[in-house]
DNA sequence: CGCTCATTTCACAAACTTGTGAAGTTAAGG
DNA sequence: CCTTAACTTCACAAGTTTGTGAAATGAGCG
């Protein structure tokens, strides 16, 4: 891999990762899930991450703290030495999504319970509740459409 | 309504606020959308924000900007006044996630030229292209989810 | 036309966040 | 067990964000 190449891969790295911060991601923790993306074997030492993308050790590792946190990542120890790896999971955006799920069933509660509080016979206490359906409906739909994307995974014979 | 219900009120807005907060959204703009959500007509005016959210007019412009410019709110000059109100799109979810579909599209750019940088020989290429392929797939799902959303409303006769 | 009230803009203080260097902790390997 | 490499924690400086008061702008209404 030339110069170039290298340079080429760290603007995407630096690109994806500027996407995902704007979309309320930690900036370090987008970096390094960026570069995780990018390596050959979705997975990186410490070191490596803090050459690659001119960080501290501490950031990186608060930055792994929070990408193990929200499972999208995982320590591995290297066998025989006392590196340890970092590897994206191997079905990221299935589970990543998964995750979500959740999120929407603690905002359609909090919702179902204003719907209560405002209630049935006001026009808030409706909207309200139709908005609460709606996080329901996403939820059903959601679980449908990564049943879908795994299926489709499984008939091409890939990871995800 | 009662002082009590009032205060009830304002728990499910700043709860429901806190939430998309965490998701990422602005402190002020969740709030004040969460309390027009909360209103009976879906609108109040900046001085009725102010007041119920104890914040200042200052604050309340700068959260109505961010609303409009998403989308999220529409503004109306209340004839016969000099006062404005900020009104709620009634199809406020099936309008949200619709611009999100150009967030999607854009991702799945980045990551098609990040396969490509990294060449189809390649793990990390094979890796990448496939995550564009999720966030393509994630955009068709998308799109005829809302479709299913909305004909689910027009069967029951309702706003969203 | 000019007054007045509603909203916006602006400069700033306070609070929070971010990333670092350095000290601390842990555990592999002698 | 002691050394040392690898990671983590901590305190802090720098930078950013947030919300405010006050001044500016603008639009109804007489």
């Amino acid at each position: 891999m030339t110069r170039s190449d290298e340079e080429a891969v760290s603007r995407f790295v630096e690109r994806f990762a500027a996407e995902m911060t704007e979309a309320g991601m930690q900036r370090m923790a987008a970096r390094v899930f960026a570069a995780l993306l990018a390596s050959e074997n979705a997975s990186l030492t410490s070191a490596e991450l803090a050459e690659q993308l001119v960080i501290s050790p501490a950031a990186v590792s608060g930055a792994i703290r929070y990408l193990t946190q929200v499972g999208m990542v995982a320590r591995e120890r290297e066998p025989g030495t006392r590196r340890e790896r970092y590897v994206l999971h191997n079905e990221i955006w299935y589970e990543t999504f998964t995750r979500r799920d959740q999120i929407l069933t603690r905002w359609e509660k909090v919702l179902r319970e204003g719907a209560d509080t405002l209630g049935p016979d006001t026009a808030a206490g409706a909207r309200t509740a139709e908005t609460a359906d709606f996080f329901a409906f996403l939820q059903d739909e959601m679980t449908s459409m990564l049943d879908r994307w795994r299926e489709r995974k499984e008939a091409r014979g890939a990871q995800s």
